[in-house]
DNA sequence: AAATTGATTGCATAATACGCAAATAAGAAC
DNA sequence: GTTCTTATTTGCGTATTATGCAATCAATTT
């Protein structure tokens, strides 16, 4: 086996690490990478590797319970502890938690459905959600991802978020949206109207939309930042009535109040709460 | 290095699999374990390995971003990458489809029929069925219901899933009930007795008929949960054959055992609290 | 039926992960 | 401020084992 001596290819081994440990790992974020069961043949060549050798590396992860393999046709796909995984990692966030804890009363005061989203590469991720009193079946459930423009979750994390992470994204949907010759009421595909509404949804701790992305949804969203003005999570409220967006409903109100109760406001004063103490 | 002779002890080598990952992957586990940061002695002592070693998997661990270290303390805990492994496993997880490719495996091994169901608007809804090696012709089929207090099947849901969505049908059930002049051997028309019920059979993780609701049909009923504890499906068995009631059962223990493969275990943080609780 | 594609498994060997122990760093005690 | 204690990190030699190759097995197509 050849030692890297240069780490300048993407996916350099550790400093301080194991190299088969670093292989192997890269193959989980390809298995990660598709957007469902893979063959081994497509996981070894997207990871530059001997079929023989990652299917020895899958058979670990199988062991292990982060990957399957489905049926008799050999698929390969993220398993169940892959997910465990997953949700132990996002319940370390203490502003996930805190804010769960308290969702349901939200969503039952209100009477709307709720979700919490937190940013990951794929945009704004739901990691939590009450439905409401309504039953409203949507295609929204854990895991779903939600546009930048289109959504009310989207705009808080455009607004909230340093512009390098979205700007690539932001850069996708602006141009997806004039070649397919989409206008918003209040927005116009051009940088300075997006800074525009983007300080409006800063200054107003609110954002909405009524039922574009999804038609006949309403939803507004609204920001828990950290103690330094980043946001952590967006919380949401959707539902069909449009009672929603006036600037004096209970629930707009109680939403507002519910983000800034849970967030860290930018004055950081001393009473500040301490993180969960360890086991 | 000394390889595994006898794989007996708990968390044994895979087959085909590769030994340093193996160990390596159960240092992750055990890192997911803790409610929080962990000292590497902490990790070390609980994975039952010379800290050394551990602290080279944690070095690939964290380059990989799976894991992250904290302040200058050098304490351990789940980094960026596992949430976004674990929001990719769930959002592709479908639990209906996950559960089915083993259907059949469990009728087989029980010898028993099986279903999937689901909510729907109708109440429980047969999403899948699998008729045992003893063809039994029952009058039960795709997209079949059952009531809620009548069958196992609807005995889960009405167990798992929130109040609200189910107040109305339950309370028309009681109603039905007492208007007819039907009593249960383990039930009575009153919410306490319901409660009762419910309770036992959350804390059992199965639920039971004994050829009320088709007279001469045994069934046996459990619940596929997701990541905040919620009901996605009933697994159910069903026969003619008493000794599925059995506590010590095969069938029994194989469905629990099946429903709990299935079901992704909520962390403690993100435990909700399952009956009304004051805050 | 033949052929093609893809998953799995022996095998020999060289590469490397392991344990030990030294070194470094961080806190605690005084 | 200095010493003592505890915990994390890093060399190093060797035996273990991960690897590439190629054969095998299974499934699907021509």
């Amino acid at each position: 086996m050849r030692a890297k001596e240069t780490d300048d290819e993407s996916g350099g081994t550790a400093p301080g690490g194991i190299q088969a440990l670093d292989a192997a790992l890269s193959v989980l974020r390809v298995l990660r990478s598709f957007d469902g069961p893979a063959t081994l043949s497509d996981i070894a060549r997207e990871a530059g590797m001997p079929p023989s050798k990652v299917h020895r590396y899958l058979a670990s992860f199988i062991h292990a319970g982060l990957a399957v393999q489905k049926e008799r046709s050999g698929r390969y796909d993220l398993g169940r502890e892959a997910a465990e995984l997953g949700v132990a990692a996002i319940s370390r966030n203490n502003f996930v938690v805190r804010a769960s804890d308290e969702l349901e009363e939200l969503a039952g005061v209100t009477g709307q459905a709720a979700l919490l989203a937190v940013w990951s590469h794929n945009g704004p991720t739901v990691v939590r959600l009450e439905r409401g009193p309504h039953l409203t079946t949507t295609s929204i459930g854990l895991g779903s991802t939600f546009p930048l423009l289109d959504s009310a979750t989207g705009r808080v994390f455009l607004s909230y978020l340093p512009s390098p992470q979205l700007a690539v994204r932001l850069q996708n949907e602006l141009e997806r949206a004039a070649s397919v010759g989409v206008s918003w009421p209040d927005l116009n595909p051009n940088p300075a109207s997006v800074e525009a509404l983007t300080t409006k949804i800063r200054r107003e701790r609110i954002a909405y939309v009524d039922g574009r992305y999804i038609p006949g949804l309403i939803a507004i969203s609204s920001a828990i930042t950290n103690w330094q003005g980043e946001i952590e999570v967006a919380v949401t409220l959707f539902g069909t009535h449009r009672e929603l967006l006036q600037p004096d409903s209970p629930a707009r109100t109680a939403l507002i109040d519910f983000a800034s109760r849970h967030s860290i406001a930018p004055p950081a004063q001393l009473g500040k709460p301490r993180d969960a103490r360890a086991r």
